[in-house]
DNA sequence: GACGCTCCTTGACCCAGATCAAGTTACAGG
DNA sequence: CCTGTAACTTGATCTGGGTCAAGGAGCGTC
């Protein structure tokens, strides 16, 4: 259960996505196939409401979706940012825990929950793949305690920079002119809410870390960043290690 | 896999604790019993640093354990507590993520790791089961990082407490004359490390919170709840669900 | 090209919680 | 019983980031 790729091609995606362990090969594969669906949401749209039933199980294919938590009074808390390939439900679980939204226009491939539990419980490396992914969530959501608790305004707003270019990176290895550059895919109030800030305060640590030649703007969205080591330095994050998510 | 109790009688344990899916039975348990050990440790000692190769899972028995992280210049969160039945150790990863920590003398139940991982293999039920407390931390942390980052110093006393009353009363339900009792089994700057706080303001919080009525103070650690509705109030948590860790 | 959005920036001021600095318990060991 | 030490409390002051407020910039629509 190492080294092997952990991603299925769809039939209809466009990406690969990480859903099931990819050994458990052609049977298991075409049992998917034939019980996963694509659903599409329109940017803004809420997914599911916590508390709701929550029938289905699957990944991102294209978009960005968020995890938030709401106070009564309004205060809000993102808990997870679901990226292409991330999974989203929780097998075994009737009720959805959070509210998960789509920020992007999105494009997910479901299964429905009781035959993929179904499957499962036939195929025991889908629970183990599973239990790995959610050991990696865990280990991002323990990071991130650390950056709420902890860390400074100014070493958010670049922890959250790197993380997002690092997560980029990994997909498609993108640089201009030697010069890693990132679209932040999350308003500033959005990034805000993720950092345990105020949209104020995120603006203005951004214009500081521009100023200070740590990050380039090019429009409000568009971020280069001419030294990676230096951004990284400013998120106080040991070494190169690890920041996850 | 569902409503089935998920607790171990270990034969030398002093509690149930959960490890194994109790379904797997006499088979499995027997095992169990073959390969698993002992260990103590004292107050205040280190169990595994982050990074350090960990070559066994197991439960806390007896005692409390902590998993911290630490920047370079010292600034520390903690990412979990452990109490007894709580399972530590992540199958199929190497190295340890974080520091865990004995903070009072503690017994764990182990399993080499190997072996642990052979048994998840040959028994499909472990890994589901494994998967379900995986999720069940992965939503604590979530719920957490709402508490760091979006919460008071007053609510975050009153959270904690709540939780440690919960926590607490699953386990042994302990009411004196009608009002629930909690002894801290925290340090005040364990507390603040695990809260995003000073501790100096824990003490303060928690002093004013005892002005207020909301709790008893007997000694330093031992918390008497005359109205925990109240606490939970305080606690700012919606309604009385969620919070489980 | 002017309107009406939503998103973003910047300034002025304020306050919750951090920091610095004394004390005060509580309790273990001699 | 005294003494030392770790844990805790409380006060005084400071400050990072929140709050309130006023624009600006980008952009789709008529």
């Amino acid at each position: 259960m190492q080294e092997h790729s952990v991603h299925v091609q769809c039939s209809e995606c466009p990406i690969r996505h990480r859903a099931v362990c990819a050994r458990c090969e052609t049977d298991e594969l075409s049992r998917l196939e034939q019980i996963k669906y694509y659903r599409s949401f329109q940017a803004g749209q809420t997914i599911i409401w916590s508390g709701d039933r929550m029938e289905f199980v699957g990944s991102v294919v294209t978009g960005i979706a968020t995890l938030t938590q709401t106070m009564e009074d309004g205060r809000r808390q993102m808990v997870g940012l679901l990226l292409p390939s991330d999974f989203v439900g929780r097998p075994g679980r009737p009720v959805a825990a959070f509210d998960v939204t789509a920020t992007t226009d999105l494009v997910m491939c479901c299964f429905r929950k009781k035959p993929f539990e179904d499957m499962m419980s036939a195929t025991p490396h889908i629970a183990q793949r599973l239990l790995e992914m959610t050991l990696d969530e865990l280990d991002a959501a323990r990071e991130w305690m650390l950056l709420l608790g902890r860390k400074t305004a100014r070493e958010k707003i670049a922890s959250l920079i790197s993380i997002i270019a690092r997560r980029e990176a990994s997909l498609h290895m993108r640089r201009a002119k030697g010069m890693l550059s990132v679209d932040l895919p999350l308003t500033r109030e959005e990034m805000a809410d993720y950092l345990g800030l105020t949209l104020e305060t995120v603006s203005r640590q951004i214009s500081a870390l521009k100023k200070d030649g740590v990050i380039n703007l090019e429009g409000n969205r568009h971020v280069q960043i001419p030294d990676i080591d230096r951004l990284l330095e400013e998120a106080g994050d040991d070494s190169d290690g690890g920041m996850l998510v």
